[in-house]
DNA sequence: CTCATTCTTGACTGATCGTTCCGGAATTGG
DNA sequence: CCAATTCCGGAACGATCAGTCAAGAATGAG
């Protein structure tokens, strides 16, 4: 064998999703990853490809990402209308943590790829219907357990909530700030507890 | 005086922000908006600056656009939910109308360069307000006529309304088709009229 | 006609882009 | 030690970018 890698393949991705998140991916050269990223550029090219082989990975650590932090929660045995809730407000406060607001990787990279890019495509339907699912298994739970109504079509609702929370990702980089978008989601929870008129949590001032 | 412009501005305006809509700001190019337009390169500097300057002028024009097909039958004394409803499902029909799925200038330019741009954030953010505007105004029709319930709140039932419209945007982009748009607008119109579980118009095949 | 203005074509600048190649130092296993 | 492999800095590639300049043809007002 030979001298081994002396970087954290992983840790250096994930400088450079961040950086793509930030920035999008034609407005991010290869000279901002290599600093940002702390690798030579010889060690970038030889690790990831090229930078758009780089961008892909990237995609796919943001989705493992998500997965472990938004989705995961939802698909416990114990999720029910009030995760549906929990994991909400943690997408509002995740929005606007960063005061320059980078919504959501795959939503950005949705608007300025998809449309031009097949690999790119792919990867964004795939994210898409795994987030449907998600939300789907926690309606079917939430509807067993008579917190939504018996007549309630979770598939409808799924692909409703999956429209609603990219709304919600672009009124945040519009720079909406938090008691609006936490409208708008209570305003959109009320669809699914047609019993209570609105029911607004954290809005009044 | 001498002689005077050879073309028309307003329409080549209208060619550079079809380029724009396709392509993103910084993915087009101007010598594609030279032969787009139709007008030589140098002519497109003595008429509209420079290329941010020419984005500007059609970030107005597709305002203004939006403004004439979208808003305006909204702010007519007549219009009320269904008003509403034939705006929704005009979006969903304008929004898959080409294969290649463009979704909404004003959408993709938020996510593409809204935090990093100044002056295209300040539009951005008048074509919200301007759009929440007309929501209010004929949710406000609406309830005075009966048509939503007297307790219902149009300031937030106008922002969640907006967040719907760009959630849709975004699926859109990702090649969801016509039935998952409208299906999505359907249970997110549900939520104005409680009564009624769930109105779905032309979603079954 | 005269002159001011706009038109088109084409070349050019300086910068930046993604990518590749080189040379030498460093670090591993055999 | 030796051979293999990765590291780094830096130079260089061809391509593309936004923007400028120059020269000649066209057009309209006075």
């Amino acid at each position: 064998m030979a001298r081994p890698k002396a970087f954290d393949t992983s840790a250096a991705l994930l400088q450079a999703m961040e950086l793509f998140w930030e920035q999008g991916y034609a407005a991010t050269s290869v000279d901002q990853l290599v600093a940002a990223m702390g690798i030579s550029r010889q060690s970038l090219y030889d690790t990831y490809g090229d930078k758009h082989a780089l961008f892909l990975a990237a995609l796919d650590a943001y989705c493992a990402m998500l997965e472990d932090a938004m989705l995961a929660p939802l698909k416990q045995p114990g999720a029910g209308l009030q995760a549906l809730h929990d994991t909400a407000v943690g997408v509002v406060d995740f929005l606007i943590r960063y005061p320059k607001r980078r919504a959501c990787l795959m939503a950005n990279t949705t608007l300025e790829l998809a449309p031009h890019d097949a690999a790119v495509a792919a990867k964004v339907r795939r994210h898409l219907a795994n987030m449907e699912a998600a939300f789907r298994l926690v309606l079917d739970h939430a509807r067993a357990r008579g917190e939504i109504a018996a007549g309630a079509d979770p598939d409808a609702l799924a692909r409703y909530l999956v429209g609603m929370i990219h709304g919600v990702m672009v009124l945040a980089k519009s720079g909406a700030d938090r008691d609006t978008l936490l409208g708008i989601v209570a305003t959109a929870a009320g669809m699914l507890q047609p019993a209570i008129p609105v029911s607004v949590p954290a809005v009044q001032t």
